[in-house]
DNA sequence: GAGCACTGC
C-alpha cells in the first residue's frame, strides 16, 4: 500500500481543492490536529535565504512562478488602507510573546511575490458566491451593529467577510474616553481589529493562512507588517499590525476575562454557530449584552457583531438579539428613561440585518434504504460493494459509522469480501479514520488512490466537520453517532449511540458533492429521516455546566437566571453546577465568585482540576509540580496506546511495568511524565518502546509548560529553574489534593466485591484501561464517571476511607 | 474487558 509518510500535511490538504472550482471555500478544513514538529519547510522560496519562522511560510504548495523582480515593483507601496495602521501600532497588543519582529532579509522580494500571489487569488475570490454580496454586506453593517449571515457550504464566508470589512471606516482604531471604576476617565484607543472565531484550532490557523495569502500580507508574527494573524492555545501568531485575527472560541472567552469590553476589536465574527458548542453559546450571550448595552467600557465606540451559520436556523438567533435590544433600553441619549415600547422595537429591528448566501455544491442524489436496517455494518458492507460494482472510478466512498469498534469490524469485512471480487474490477483500498488513530494512519486517507483503485474511507463523525477528504463522490450514512450526554442527576457522562439530526445528515450528504455530482446512501428509510431532530442538541444541554458558570461568574454575571442563553439549560443542571462550584469553594455563600474561584477561572482546566491544583500548591512546591504533571495527563487524550492484539497486550504489560504504580492511575501518569521528560535522547523512541502515545505526550508537555508558567505568574511556584529535580514525594499529599476536587467521585468496596459510590450508592466498575482494573482496594477516587455499556470509573486511584471522610467534611 | 468529536493567555 503506497504510503506517504512524511507528507507535508497542511499543504497537501490544501493543494487539492485549489484545482477545483470550490477553491477558497474548501481551503480552510484540514485534518483535525496541528502538526507541531517536523513541519519544516521543504521547498525554498525563490532566491533569498529566509529567516527561520515559527510558522509555515506563506506560499502555496504548487511551485509558484517566481518572476524576476523589477525594482519599482518591489517597494511595498503604502496603500490608503495602511494609514490607520500607523496609529494602530501605538495601541498594539502589549507583551505578547510571539510578536517579536523577525529580521527580514529581503522584504522586497517577499512583498512583491505576496502581492502577485494575492492578485492570482483575487481572480478565484471573485467567483465565490459571496463576492457579489460585498457591497450589500458593507452597507448593512454601516447602518446596523448586528448581522446574521447564513452562508451555505462553499459560499466563502469565513475567508471573505473579514476582508470585506477590514477597510470600513468603523473598523479604524478610534480614540475614546473610557470611564474607570474609580471615577476617572482614561483616554485610550478602541477598535481597529476584526476577530473571527472558530470552533477548532486547525480551522483558525488554516483560515488565517489563506486570508493572509489573499490579502498579500505575511502571516502573523513572521513580519511586523503582517495584517492577518491567529491565536489558538499554545500558538499565537500576531503582529503589531494585525487587523484580522482568527481565534478559537475558547481563546476569545479567555481574552474576554481580561478585557470584557473587547476594546481591541471593532468587530467580532462568530463563525460556525450552527455547531452550537458551549463556547458559542457563552460568546453570543456575552456579545448580546455588549452590543445592546451602553458600551461605556468602549467609550461609546460601537462593536459590530456578525453571527455566521451554515444552516438556515436564523430565526432563533434573530429573536435572541432582538430580545437583547428590547430588554435593555439604551442608546444614543444614553439614559434609560423608560419611554414608549414602539421606540424600542424600532431600535431593535434597525439594529439587526439578515443576509442569506447560497452555497456552491454539486447536486447529490439521496438514496434511502427501502426498509429499516438493524445491522448497519452489514448494510454498509452491501452498499459499498453495490457502489463498487455499479459506479465508475474515480469516485471514492466515505462511510459514516459510530465508533472505532464498528469501523474496525467493517474494515475486516470489506477486506474479506474484496478478496473474492471479480479481478477485472478496480481494487478496493479500505482506510479507517477516527480520532484515536495514529497520525500517520490518518494521513493515509489523504494520499490519492493508486491506479485502478477505489478508496473506501470508514470514518466516525470526525469526517463530518473536522476532516475533509477529497475525491469522495459516494457517501454511506448509517444515521447514527455516539453522543456524550451529561446526566445531571447521576453526575455521570453517558456515551451512547443516538440517531443524528437532519442537519447532520445533510452535512454528511454534502461530503459527496464537493468536487462533482455525487450520491448519498442513507441506511435508513425516508420516513425515519423525517422523524429526526432538525438540529444537533446544543452542547450546553449535554454537558456539565460548572465550567461555563464559573466563566460567567468570573465575568461578573452574578444573576445566572437572567443571563441571555441562546438555549437555556434546565434549572436543575444550573443548580447542580452551582452546588458543585460551592463545594470546591469557587463561589462564596452568596453565590458570588470567591478568590479561589477567580484563580480557577483563569486556568485552562475544569473547575475541579483547577481546585486540585490550588490544593496542591498549599502542600508545597514538589506536590504542586507532581500534581501539574498528573493534571496535564488528565487534560489530554489517553497517553497509553490501545493494545488491540493479545501479543501486543503482553508486550505492553512488560514495557510499562516500570511505569505502573500500585497506587493507581494518577501515580502511574506521574511516573510516565517523569520518565518521558527525563528522556533526553529520543523521546519518540522512548514512547514507542513503552507503547505510550508520543502525540499525547507532546500535548502533555505543552499543558505542563503552560500550567507551570501560570503558576509562576500566580506566585504559586518559584521563578527558578530547578523544577526538574525530582525527589520521591509521598503519594499521600498528591492523592489528598485530588480529593479536594474529587471528594464526591469516590466509591468504596462492598462485601460482594463491587464498588459503590460514597455519594449516591451506585454501582461503578473500574474501567479496563485502569491499572487498578480487577484490583480490590478499600476505596477508590476517580476522575470520570462514564456510562457506555455499564458504569465505569476512569482515572482511578486507591484512597483511604478516612481521607474521603475528611474531604467530604471539608466541603 | 474498552476508547464520538472538539476546546482553553
Amino acid at each position: 500500500m503506497p504510503e506517504k509518510v512524511h507528507t507535508h500535511f497542511g499543504a497537501e490538504a490544501e493543494s487539492v481543492p485549489q484545482q477545483i472550482p470550490l477553491t477558497a471555500a474548501s481551503a480552510p478544513e484540514e485534518i483535525g490536529r496541528k502538526k507541531k514538529r517536523g513541519n519544516k519547510r521543504k521547498r525554498d522560496e525563490p532566491a533569498e535565504p529566509q529567516p527561520p519562522r515559527d510558522h509555515e511560510p506563506i506560499q502555496s504548495k504548487k511551485p509558484a512562478p517566481a518572476p524576476p523582480l523589477l525594482e519599482e515593483e518591489a517597494k511595498p507601496e503604502a496603500k490608503p488602507e495602511e494609514v490607520p495602521q500607523r496609529s494602530l501600532n501605538k495601541t498594539a497588543p502589549k507583551g505578547k510573546p510571539n510578536n517579536k519582529p523577525k529580521p527580514l532579509t529581503d522584504t522586497k522580494t517577499n512583498f512583491t511575490s505576496l502581492r502577485e500571489k494575492a492578485s492570482i487569488l483575487y481572480e478565484q475570490r471573485k467567483k465565490l458566491p459571496i463576492f457579489g454580496h460585498a457591497d450589500e454586506i458593507r452597507t448593512k453593517l454601516r447602518e446596523q451593529d448586528v448581522m446574521l449571515l447564513v452562508g451555505e457550504t462553499g459560499s466563502g464566508k469565513s475567508t471573505q467577510i473579514p476582508q470585506f470589512l477590514v477597510n470600513e471606516f468603523w473598523c479604524r482604531p478610534t480614540p475614546a474616553k473610557v470611564p474607570q471604576k474609580d471615577g476617572s476617565v482614561k483616554s485610550m484607543t478602541v477598535g481597529g481589529c476584526i476577530a473571527i472565531t472558530q470552533p477548532r484550532r486547525v480551522a483558525a490557523i488554516s483560515l488565517a493562512r489563506r486570508v493572509a495569502e489573499e490579502m498579500g500580507t505575511p502571516l502573523g508574527s513572521s513580519s511586523p507588517a503582517s495584517k492577518v494573524g491567529y491565536s489558538v492555545r499554545f500558538d499565537t501568531s500576531t503582529s503589531p499590525s494585525t487587523r484580522v485575527k482568527f481565534l478559537t472560541e475558547g481563546m476569545l472567552l479567555q481574552e474576554m476575562l481580561h478585557d470584557p469590553w473587547l476594546t481591541r476589536y471593532s468587530a467580532i465574527v462568530v463563525d460556525e454557530v450552527h455547531e452550537r458548542g458551549v463556547n458559542v453559546d457563552l460568546t453570543t450571550g456575552f456579545l448580546r449584552n455588549l452590543v445592546s448595552g451602553k458600551r461605556e467600557g468602549r467609550g461609546g465606540v460601537p462593536l459590530k457583531v456578525v453571527v455566521m451559520s451554515a444552516t438556515a436556523d436564523m430565526e432563533s438567533l434573530l429573536g435572541f438579539f432582538q430580545e437583547g435590544f428590547k430588554s435593555q433600553p439604551q442608546l444614543q441619549n444614553g439614559e434609560a428613561n423608560g419611554t414608549a415600547e414602539e421606540q424600542k422595537d424600532e431600535g431593535s429591528s434597525k439594529q439587526i440585518s439578515v443576509c442569506h448566501i447560497k452555497g456552491r455544491q454539486f447536486p447529490v442524489q439521496t438514496i434511502y434504504s427501502p426498509e429499516p436496517v438493524h445491522d448497519y455494518v452489514d448494510a454498509a458492507l452491501k452498499v459499498i460493494f453495490q457502489i463498487h460494482y455499479k459506479e465508475p472510478t474515480p469516485g471514492d466512498v466515505l462511510v459514516f459509522l459510530t465508533g472505532q469498534e464498528t469501523v474496525e469490524a467493517l474494515e475486516k469485512l470489506v477486506n474479506e469480501y474484496a478478496v473474492g471480487m471479480d479481478p477485472s474490477l478496480p481494487r478496493i483500498q479500505v482506510l479507517p479514520l477516527f480520532a484515536a488513530l495514529p497520525q500517520v494512519a490518518q494521513q493515509r486517507v489523504f494520499a490519492p488512490a493508486p491506479p485502478r483503485t477505489r478508496k473506501v474511507i470508514l470514518a466516525t463523525n470526525i469526517a463530518e466537520t473536522s476532516v475533509t477528504v477529497s475525491g469522495v463522490r459516494y457517501v454511506v450514512d448509517c444515521g447514527k453517532a455516539k453522543v456524550k450526554q451529561f446526566r445531571t442527576r447521576l453526575g455521570l457522562d453517558s456515551l451512547l449511540v443516538k440517531p443524528i439530526s437532519k442537519s447532520a445528515a445533510i452535512q454528511r450528504k454534502g461530503r459527496a458533492g464537493r468536487e462533482a455530482p455525487g450520491k448519498c446512501y442513507r441506511l435508513y428509510t425516508e420516513s425515519d429521516y423525517l422523524t429526526l431532530d432538525e438540529t444537533n442538541t446544543p452542547e450546553i444541554l449535554r454537558c456539565d455546566l460548572s465550567q461555563a458558570l464559573l466563566n460567567m461568574k468570573a465575568r461578573g454575571v452574578d444573576d445566572i437566571v437572567r443571563f441571555p442563553f441562546l438555549t437555556r439549560p434546565p434549572r436543575e443542571a444550573l443548580e447542580k453546577a452551582l452546588l458543585q462550584l460551592l463545594g470546591i469553594d469557587a463561589l462564596d455563600e452568596s453565590g458570588g465568585i470567591s478568590e479561589v474561584g477567580l484563580k480557577i477561572a483563569k486556568l485552562p482546566l475544569t473547575p475541579t482540576l483547577g481546585r486540585v491544583l490550588l490544593a496542591a500548591s498549599e502542600q508545597g512546591t514538589e506536590c504542586l509540580l507532581d500534581v501539574i504533571d498528573i493534571i496535564s495527563c488528565l487534560s489530554v487524550e489517553n497517553i497509553f496506546l490501545n493494545t488491540t492484539s493479545e501479543e501486543k497486550k503482553e508486550a505492553a504489560e512488560i514495557a510499562r511495568r516500570d511505569l505502573y504504580r500500585r497506587e493507581g492511575d494518577h501515580l502511574t501518569m506521574l511516573s510516565t511524565v517523569r520518565a518521558y521528560a527525563g528522556e533526553n535522547v529520543d523521546r519518540k523512541a522512548w514512547a514507542e518502546r513503552h507503547l505510550v502515545s508520543h502525540r499525547a505526550m507532546q500535548s502533555v508537555m505543552d499543558v505542563r509548560k503552560q500550567l507551570r508558567s501560570q503558576c509562576r505568574q500566580a506566585k504559586l511556584l518559584p521563578r527558578d529553574d530547578r523544577l526538574d529535580q525530582h525527589f520521591d514525594t509521598s503519594p499521600v499529599p498528591i492523592l489528598q489534593s485530588f480529593l479536594c476536587g474529587f471528594a464526591t467521585n469516590t466509591a468504596r468496596l462492598v462485601p460482594d466485591g463491587s464498588y459503590r459510590t460514597v455519594v449516591g450508592n451506585q454501582t461503578v466498575a473500574i474501567h479496563p484501561s485502569s491499572v487498578l482494573f480487577g484490583k480490590k482496594v478499600e476505596a477508590i477516587m476517580y476522575n470520570e464517571f462514564v456510562f457506555t455499556n455499564r458504569s465505569y470509573a476512569r482515572g482511578v486511584s486507591a484512597v483511604q476511607m478516612d481521607w474521603v471522610g475528611e474531604a467530604l467534611a471539608g466541603q
